[in-house]
DNA sequence: ACAAAAATAAACCGATCGGTCTATTTAAAA
DNA sequence: TTTTAAATAGACCGATCGGTTTATTTTTGT
């Protein structure tokens, strides 16, 4: 279980510029600000990572693995599969207490920076939006197999609608700096999440 | 009517940097970039702006005010409330036809870049973000006093979670390069429209 | 404890950053 | 058409960019 010296300092580097990127984007965070948040020389950033791409490959892994973890644990933390459902406009409705959230939700702000610019980051943010949307309709896939769920329902059209009120709406609570509209959407999605019980 | 000529130049910038900024973001759009897509030298450009940011928010107005005229013309097309609010859903779900919204949306990318780092331009995102939100507030309110639209809908929630599926479907299909996703969201942003129907 | 190897600090590199200055060209006023 | 002012080109500036190299320190295996 023992790291070695350059795995504990690679993590180290991760930890510490995950929120950096993650607040000032890809092209807006330095070498220098790398060097500050570490406290490390630019000769120990470049001995544990080949380039300033891999550092922000590594933050954002880092930080959407750091979110996907806090649902997990929540949803395992649930009865039924609306509940289940639940859980994700009741912790965004909330973001502000989750400082890795703080900073906005890492695949919106990675994919907006990177679409048309950063093919491996928008990359890595495609695959974690695909990755959050079938899982989200696997949930509802097996919340209808438990009879927990109505059998009309589309996973697809619910696991697109979450995504797109959740992302929406945080963008709204990023600018305006206030949760008045995320909350307004998120009471409405679990209202919707509701309307879904068989 | 006549334009001066520092006039028409300044204008000539603005137009063709705007997609600029709306692809590279702030950060990523340089004096060079610049230079390269208007085909004028540093002076000039400094010669009709007093910096970069100037330039930058320039462009946002006019990358905003494009959008903002072709949904007025597209509305003012319209018979009801019912048919206005449509507008939307309509409009989006074929993003892809018009040049200016290829980039995607200037509010959402402005909005996620400058929300940490650039104050002024996320003032100019944040008002651009009201400005819409009332304008289909009073949209719903105009439908409501003409009974084209059920008396118990609440107009800031509406328009929240509008906004809401707009943004956030297209972050998606920006950042699958598809637009199923923006597709089902519309589709279901248009049912919802429809139900408000008194 | 010692030698070899790994990890780190810091000086250094050319390129590019946003921005200024001056000379020249172009447009406007007479 | 000539004079004057505005507009533009392009050389130039210091600072910062991402990245490399080398010397030194620290860790590791024996």
């Amino acid at each position: 279980m023992k790291m070695s010296k350059s795995e504990n300092t690679r993590q180290f580097i991760v930890e510490k510029t995950a929120p950096l990127f993650n607040t000032r984007g890809y092209a807006g965070t330095s070498m220098n600000d790398i060097m500050g948040a570490t406290g490390l020389s630019k000769g120990c950033i470049y001995g544990n990572f080949e380039n300033k791409d891999e550092v922000a490959l590594a933050a954002f892994d880092y930080n959407h693995s750091k979110v996907n973890e806090h649902m997990k644990a929540r949803i395992r933390a649930t009865e039924n599969s609306i509940e289940r459902l639940l859980v994700y406009p009741h912790t965004y409705k909330n973001y502000f207490r989750y400082p890795y959230l703080q900073a906005g939700c890492p695949i919106l702000n990675t994919s907006t920076e990177a679409d048309d610019t950063h093919p491996k980051l928008k990359e890595r943010a495609e695959k974690a939006l695909a990755f959050w949307k079938t899982s989200i309709e696997n949930q509802i896939k097996r919340g209808m197999v438990r009879k927990e769920i109505k059998e009309d329902t589309d996973p697809t059209e619910i696991a697109v609608v979450m995504i797109s009120m959740i992302e929406g709406a945080f963008m709204q609570a990023k600018v305006t700096g206030r949760t008045k509209e995320l909350k307004i959407a998120m009471a409405f999605l679990e209202r919707m999440i509701i309307g879904l019980k068989a």
